[in-house]
DNA sequence: AAAGCGGGGCC
DNA sequence: GGCCCAGCTTT
């Protein structure tokens, strides 16, 4: 598309300037601060990530800080955020932009999607707004859009679909300002185009929407193909002692990979008997606790979480990944969002 | 309880 | 290149 008849771009850049956000905590030309926050920003919205990047980056202010500590830490940080491997690909990202080139952020798009946990979407934002390199973004925001301002059938999840978007993207890019454009999509998706309620009567869009035009807004996008998911079950020790709860070290790669957790115990094992064994505990008293359900995105997960009382334990707990917690300091463990929440109900005396 | 958000990586 | 992966928020 020639510039002169790129108005798309052309009307986006102007609405940014008077009502895109403009204060958004990372809206630096730090490579750093940027690509911490896209980091985050994937699969997550704004409101829920601006308490989390203001911990993080009191706590790793530089890209060497967050380079030389242990991923431990970083994942603390990261607990309740959800989706742990992107905390353990930033961390290694950390590393490899240290090792690979000095400890600067390339502005290469090519450059900064071979880092871990970047892809071509996280690598063009990055190197859009911290160094106004010309590349185009596709998040979930501009699919939105795109899929309604050009009428573009088929989830935009589908392959096919998305080379068709990526395609577009790339012929909409403007000759300047693409920070701002990039900016202005996000924006736009997240404030006006959003996927509940638009509100197409504040859309510099809607005199040339495709979708707006023919009544679709409500169908477009595409949604996902439903599937039916899988349910699975999962029985949890809370095993208690002197305000202090045992976690377990989950196996780096899978659901919760590298949090603390509260051990699982074999679907048909005696709660005493296998605490007793395992951790050479003694076992003063077995509860079951409610029973709740947590759904993930591609299977449902019940929990079903037993209170184990155990005598006073000796100051190691033996095996390698396991810890005694302070019941008072559950803030400083690195557990998924159920299992914390769990745990504060346990605290307060809910259960 | 169900739907939505969304980029990455494996096979 | 199709399909699988992963958790929290919103509705």
């Amino acid at each position: 598309m020639s510039p002169t008849l790129n108005r798309f771009a052309a009307t986006l850049v102007e609405w940014q300037r008077h009502h895109g956000r403009h204060d958004l905590p990372w809206q630096t030309r730090d490579a750093y601060r940027v690509w911490l926050s896209e980091i985050m920003l994937q699969q997550t919205q704004v409101d829920t990530v601006i308490p989390y990047y203001g911990r993080f980056l009191a706590r790793f202010p530089d890209l060497p800080s967050l380079a030389a500590a242990p991923v431990e830490n970083v994942l603390t940080l990261w607990s309740g955020l959800g989706y742990y491997a992107r905390a353990r690909n930033l961390h290694k990202c950390a590393q490899a932009v240290m090792v690979r080139h000095g400890g600067v952020f390339p502005a290469s798009p090519a450059l900064l999607a071979e880092l871990p946990g970047i892809g071509r979407s996280t690598a063009a934002a990055i190197s859009a707004f911290a160094y106004g390199t010309r590349a185009a973004i596709l998040d979930g925001n501009v699919k939105r859009v795109l899929a309604r301002a050009f009428g573009i059938e088929g989830f935009p999840g589908n392959r096919k679909v998305e080379d068709a978007m990526w395609a577009l993207a790339d012929s909409l890019l403007p000759e300047h300002d693409v920070d701002i454009y990039t900016q202005a999509q996000m924006d736009l998706g997240a404030t006006v185009c959003t996927r509940g309620r638009p509100a197409c009567g504040r859309c510099p869009l809607a005199d040339s929407c495709v979708a707006l035009r023919d009544g679709r807004v409500a169908e477009l996008p595409t949604p996902r193909p439903k599937k039916v998911v899988p349910e699975r079950r999962g029985r949890f020790a809370a095993i208690l002692a002197g305000g202090s709860v045992l976690l377990e070290r989950r196996p780096p790669a899978g659901i919760w990979g590298g949090l603390q957790s509260l051990p699982e115990l074999p679907e048909d094992a005696d709660a005493a008997d296998w605490v007793a064994s395992r951790y050479g505990l003694a076992v003063q008293r077995v509860a079951p606790l409610p029973p709740f359900r947590h759904v993930f995105t591609h299977f449902a997960l019940d929990l079903l979480p037993e209170a184990v009382e155990v005598t006073a334990p000796a100051a190691s707990a033996g095996e390698p990944g396991v810890a005694w917690h302070p019941l008072d300091r559950l803030a400083d463990a690195a557990l998924p969002a159920p299992i914390r929440k769990l745990l504060e109900q346990l605290v307060q005396g809910q259960l």
